[in-house]
DNA sequence: ATTCGATTTTATGTATACAATTATACACCG
DNA sequence: CGGTGTATAATTGTATACATAAAATCGAAT
């Protein structure tokens, strides 16, 4: 028999809002009200509240007098997150390498094989998905906690301008052989390397995004 | 004519129940039921709530069926969180160096001071203030808010164990002259010798709690 | 026409009422 | 005596009602 947990409405509510926030439906500046999400989302203020503070700790809004302002991710942001992956997710790697075991490598090889058929097909959006479902992986195989705490929240943030990144053949292809190094690293036990190579990753990812969001000059 | 900026009984709760779950009051294991902490607060369920929505996020607590199960900060936590301080801590001390103001300045060497002051009275309370407010004063002068974010609450949940290492005064007044050295890189503009400065200083605390808390053999 | 002030509107903050779910206790049956 | 099922109690999830504060509106006086 299957067990089906129902998610409560507040956490679906802060699982929509946070998405819409991330990739921009609601643009950077817009007020929020809890009387005009009560009606786009057809539920009582109780779990839209829930889901503002919630919202409003991770910084995606900001409270005001009247309503709560959208912030988003500016492109700043995604600098300094960015900055930050580069200086912990190597740590993340190299637990993760120590401490995986058998179905977790089987399930990263898999998502490993399943960017190979999405590239073939060339399906941006399921590749995205992948990305996420690697990286997000590596920070749960790590059974550490805070890291997986820490770094879960900022790569979501990321994702609007991973699906504009991922746009760039030649950066995509990239992104994928890296991604199959760092596999091939921590299925090797090689730790250490996992952890540069995932540094390395991240580096290059930012290095593109400065590339083609920042402007330059 | 002063500013009374009100803040909210969900806000006020959220910050008494944080302080109380990283300090101890309630040990790991406890069981929160909103009921409960509506007779202990004198509160209604509903900023309760928003509270324990945000303390979940933070996983200082974890949802069960029935209440909200303390985590709080375990040994191993402390070093997960002291070694991503130690390796993202240094950013928000290079663009705190780069982006100081003299106010800023003024108001990170006050705390110096205080220190000292401090010191000479053995006053382990203050002492932990001061160690609060200086590295959180670097966050908020980095100008950087994913850093700032990021660092704050990991900053916070460390205070238990900051409470006992100060207690240590070989370590305390090692800490302190470690300060001085931060703050005068800071004041001379040398933003790498800053970075460098503060991540040997975490490193050192690190080690200094590994040492005290961490059962070794 | 502009400014000041009262009134109204709008939105949030808080409390409470109601619904649904889950654990517990206890009786009944094997 | 142990297990199972039902009733009951406890607790959360959600909705709504009420209180309060801030902003907007409108009118009158200068």
């Amino acid at each position: 028999m299957r067990e089906f947990k129902t998610v409560s409405l507040a956490d679906q509510v802060f699982e929509k809002l946070e998405s819409d926030i991330i990739v921009g439906v609601y643009p950077r500046g817009e007020v929020l009200t809890e009387l005009k999400l009560v009606e786009n989302l057809g539920v009582s203020r109780t779990p839209i509240r829930e889901a503002l503070r919630r919202l409003e700790q991770e910084r995606l809004i900001a409270d005001s007098a009247k309503g709560s302002v959208v912030l988003g991710i500016t492109v700043d942001d995604l600098i300094d997150i960015m900055e930050i992956r580069q200086s912990i997710e190597g740590l993340a790697a190299y637990h993760a390498t120590k401490n995986i075991t058998p179905d977790e490598l089987e399930e990263l090889r898999q998502i490993n094989e399943l960017q190979d058929f999405y590239y073939e097909k060339k399906d941006i959006e399921r590749l995205r998905q992948m990305d996420d479902r690697f990286h997000v992986a590596i920070y749960e195989i790590s059974k550490r906690n805070v890291i997986c705490d820490t770094l879960r929240p900022l790569h979501r943030k990321t994702q609007r301008y991973r699906r504009q990144s991922i746009g760039d053949d030649q950066r995509l292809a990239n992104s994928i052989a890296e991604h199959k190094a760092i596999f091939n690293a921590i299925s090797e036990g090689k730790a250490e390397l996992a952890s540069q190579l995932i540094t390395q990753h991240i580096e290059n990812a930012k290095n593109h995004m400065i590339e083609r969001f920042h402007y330059h000059g």
